[in-house]
DNA sequence: TAGATCCTTGGAGTGCGCTCCAGGCAAGCG
DNA sequence: CGCTTGCCTGGAGCGCACTCCAAGGATCTA
């Protein structure tokens, strides 16, 4: 049995990434296609990740081929939620070079996650708006429904 | 003065659309320019909308140029707040459809809001979470400035 | 050792949501 | 009358975030 690049990870689990089959550190080799199980990224997505500077250095094995460690596994959950707030890949490449240019850039990065946090706080007011005018709407065709049915009785 | 096309809406205010230049019902024609400044959108994008089906009949002057009313910027507002959820545009265009379909359509519609307003909760709890991991990153960074600094002391 | 499966690469393709262009009509102004 | 500005149309183009392809090498199972 093998995991398939083109896998629909939507429609297997309800809940997020399974994140539960990592191996303890000090053995924790991964291949490409067990981190796409471990994340639902797909395996082109994960080369692709690499190709535009958002992964630090990945390990090869002897032949070239990727391993990834737990430390990969813990960034990819990072970028997977910075993903959700809607981050665009560049920003995220752009705190990726930052980690990667060391210690020194703790100020800046600090700055870039305050910025998404207020990013962040912004677009769930958004959606608290957006929700109380749903309110409104699914309570106006709730009490439509309710005349029709006390029409037809 | 004139507003173009390509105004950057996202520069000139910090709040979201102004909504503040309505004129009352009875002599509620505004052209698409007016309609623009008003929503944020740009005239293109208000053509397009019309094109693919997202628009209800817009009213057209004697020589054809759109004339909108306050309904159709109620609409747009609608419009608007949906598309903050991330709804794609094919599903607003599902939405409209049954809008012009008629009353018989209210269940299907109320169906519609349920979902969506259930996608809205479903984001919401996304970002809290989101917000926990950046909240917990930067009072490691916060810690760490702390460090640095009264290292220098 | 054969055959299936997995992994590699650079580059091309896709779907979405706009965004813009060319060419032309219409209205207001000096 | 000419000039500027705004609006019209169909269709092409763009930026983002993937998504896939072709050709070939690596690894596993029987």
């Amino acid at each position: 049995m093998t995991v398939t690049e083109t896998t629909d990870t939507r429609t297997d689990t309800c809940a997020g990434p399974p994140q539960g089959e990592r191996r303890p550190d000090g053995k924790d080799k991964y291949t490409i296609s067990e981190v796409a199980a471990l994340t639902g990224l797909t395996a082109h997505t994960l080369r692709w990740y690499e190709r535009i500077g958002l992964m630090p250095h990945i390990d090869r094995s002897h032949t070239g081929q990727r391993r990834y460690t737990n430390r990969d596994l813990d960034w990819l959950a990072l970028v997977g939620k910075l993903r959700l707030t809607g981050m665009p890949v560049a920003d995220m490449v752009r705190y990726a070079e930052l980690v990667r240019a060391g210690d020194h850039t703790y100020a800046e990065r600090f700055e870039l996650l305050k910025a998404t946090r207020e990013d962040v706080l912004a677009r769930i007011a958004e959606l608290q708006g957006t929700l109380a005018v749903l309110d409104r709407k699914i309570s106006f065709y709730a009490d439509a429904g309710r005349a029709l049915a006390s029409e037809r009785a």
